[in-house]
DNA sequence: GCCAACGTTGGC
DNA sequence: GCCAACGTTGGC
């Protein structure tokens, strides 16, 4: 099994929202980084384990945990023109972006902060706290998840 | 293929 | 709102 990272600006997605969909499970529509896509597309599995991290708000940090419910398939929005995440350079038969669904497993019983991540030695390599990183989805080792987790 | 211009991310 | 860092675009 692997462990993953995935950002959401809270305002547009957050951890309580997924709490509250129907079934607690959400498609994750919306990635256009090829990075992202690739890891994704080829590496996702289900039962893999995702830190759900709020980006862009007031309290930056991880927030709770969901689950890949589904792997990878063509992300529809990137074919609907209009929508915000509409590439006019992706077509049906020859889909460019892929997604998950993601199923809620429990929220944190507090926000782990970025710069509580930041300022541990331990966490060292864990490319949410390196520099420059923008990378939505992202790799977490075991030994980071489980470390990551022992702050709560 | 180079690289300047531009757009986006996201912490602060 | 600022701006550093990075990705993408497109002229050449």
């Amino acid at each position: 099994m692997n462990y993953w990272l995935m950002k959401t600006e809270p305002t547009e997605f957050s951890i309580d929202d997924l709490e509250h969909r129907p079934n607690q499970t959400e498609s994750w529509d919306g990635v256009r980084n090829y990075q992202a896509r690739n890891m994704i597309r080829d590496q996702m599995k289900t039962g893999d384990q995702v830190l759900i991290y709020h980006s862009n708000c007031d309290h930056p940090g991880i927030a709770g945990i969901a689950v890949i419910v589904r792997e990878a398939y063509p992300d529809p929005t990137a074919f609907q023109s209009g929508h915000k995440h509409y590439d006019p350079t992706a077509k049906p038969d020859a889909p460019r972006w892929f997604m998950v669904d993601v199923g809620f497993v429990r929220k944190l019983r507090r926000i782990i902060t970025l710069a509580e991540l930041k300022d541990r030695p331990e966490l060292e390599g864990l490319a949410l706290v390196r520099r420059g990183n923008r990378l939505s989805v992202m790799p977490v080792t075991p030994q980071h998840w489980e470390f990551i987790l022992g702050l709560e």
